[in-house]
DNA sequence: CCGGACATCGAACTTTCGATTGACCGGGGC
DNA sequence: GCCCCGGTCAATCGAAAGTTCGATGTCCGG
C-alpha cells in the first residue's frame, strides 16, 4: 500500500528536501507540491492524497494552520502532519485544535520523519519527542499553563498593541485585558508586559516574527 | 571545471534539498555535509572545496558566522556562502564581517541559488536580491538606521528590563535611557516600548530568543 | 449539587512610561 | 573656527500600565 504525500512549503528546497528524502521509501510518493497554503488546501481537496506535510509558516497568505482547518473538515480528508521549524505552545495549540494528526520539526532525522509519516497514514497520532515532551510538562505543572485566552491576549501584546487596542480588537474592556495580564505575569514569574513577552518568546509560547 | 561543494546545516531534510537541487547541475559536486559549524571548520580545513554553503544558526555549538571567520581566514581558504532562514541586519553584518562572499535566503528558487555559487566561485560578491534591497534601503534612508547605543537600550528594553533596570546596566540615568528610547521611537514610527521591539523584530534589528 | 477554573467587568490607587523642554560636552566635517 | 550629531542629564506633567479589591456568569467534573 504506497502512501500518497502532498507537500506543503514555501522553500523550494525543504521542498527538495523532503522528496528526496521521502521518495528513498518504497511505500512513499510525493503526488504534489505546494507553495503556498491556499494552493496546499486547493490540491488536498482535488488530488488523491493520504498525508499532508504542512509548514506553518509561510511567507505571505494563509498560515499553514489555518490550512490544515480547512483540509481537515472536509470528509474522507487526508491526514495533515505538521512541520515545522519552531515549537511555540501557541503553534501546537493551534495546529492540533485545526486538526493535524501529527506536529514535526524540521530538524527531525530522516527516520524519525518517515515513522511520522507512516503513523499520520495508519490514522494514529504523531508527535515529535520534543513536542511531546513539552505537551508533557505542560501537563505536570498546569499552573504555569497559559490559558487560550491570556495567549491570545499577550500575543497581541507582543505585536506591540496598547491594552486599550488589546480591548478594541478583542471586544473586550481594558479592565479585563489588564486582569487576563495579571495572571500572565504570575504564571511567567514577570512584572511587566515587556519582560512577559520576552519570558513567552524564550519559551516558546508565542510567535515572535 | 567542477564546483566542489560543502554544505553545513544542522537540519538533516535542507542538506537532502541542497543536494537534491544543486547536483543536478553538472558543474556542481557535493563532496561533503556537516551537522554542526565545528564539524564545518574541520572539513573545509581538510577536504578540497571550492565552497561552503553556511547556515547560520545550529542547534547547539558555535555559530555559522563564527565558523565563517574561522574558514575564510585561512590561506587558499573556499569561498562561503551563507544561506539562512532569516536576514537580520546583525546577522549580515556579522557574515560580511566574517567574510562570506554572499548572503541568500532559504527560501530562494533553485536558479538563484545555483547562480550565486558559480558567482562565488569566481570569487565574486553574490547577494540575493532582498538582502541587497535591504543594504540599498539601509544606505539609501540612514535617518531610520539605529545608532549602536540605541540598539543597545532596545535590545535591554526587548529582554524585559525597565528604564530603571537598564539605566543601572549601562551606568546611565534614567534620564539618558529616556532619551533614547524617544530617539528610537521617533525611527521606527511607534510610540511605545512593546511596540517597538515589535517593529524592531519584524525589521531584524534585534535578536529575539 | 457544589467547588473550582475561566472569562468577564468595575473602581480606586500607585508606579512607570512617554512627551516636552532645555541643557552640556566632545568629535568630526565644512 | 563653527556647527551638527551623538551621548549624556534634569524637571515636569499627563497618560498608560499595573495593583488591589471586588463582583458576576458559565461550564465542567467530582
Amino acid at each position: 500500500m504506497t502512501v500518497r504525500l502532498l507537500l506543503a512549503d514555501d522553500h523550494p528546497v525543504v521542498r527538495a528536501g523532503l522528496r528526496a528524502v521521502l521518495d528513498t521509501e518504497a511505500d512513499f510518493a510525493v503526488v504534489a507540491e505546494a507553495a503556498t497554503a491556499e494552493r496546499a488546501v486547493e490540491l488536498a481537496a482535488r488530488e488523491p492524497v493520504d498525508v499532508v506535510l504542512m509548514d506553518l509558516q509561510f511567507g505571505t497568505g494563509m498560515h499553514g494552520s489555518e490550512a490544515t482547518a480547512l483540509i481537515t473538515a472536509r470528509t474522507g480528508a487526508p491526514r495533515v502532519l505538521v512541520l515545522t521549524t519552531y515549537d511555540t505552545d501557541a503553534d501546537i495549540l493551534a495546529a492540533v485544535e485545526a486538526g493535524a494528526s501529527g506536529y514535526l520539526l524540521k530538524d527531525a532525522p530522516p527516520e524519525e520523519l518517515a515513522a511520522a509519516v507512516r503513523t499520520a497514514a495508519a490514522g494514529r497520532s504523531a508527535l515529535a519527542p520534543a513536542v511531546a515532551l513539552r505537551l508533557m510538562d505542560r501537563m505536570r505543572t498546569p499552573a504555569e499553563a497559559l490559558t487560550k485566552r491570556e495567549l491570545e491576549v499577550l500575543q497581541l501584546v507582543a505585536d506591540g498593541l496598547s491594552n486599550q487596542q488589546i480591548s478594541k480588537r478583542l471586544f473586550l474592556s481594558q479592565a479585563t485585558v489588564k486582569s487576563h495580564l495579571v495572571h500572565v505575569y504570575a504564571k511567567l514569574g514577570v512584572e511587566s508586559r515587556t519582560a512577559a513577552v520576552a519570558a513567552a518568546a524564550t519559551r516558546r509560547l508565542i510567535r515572535t516574527p
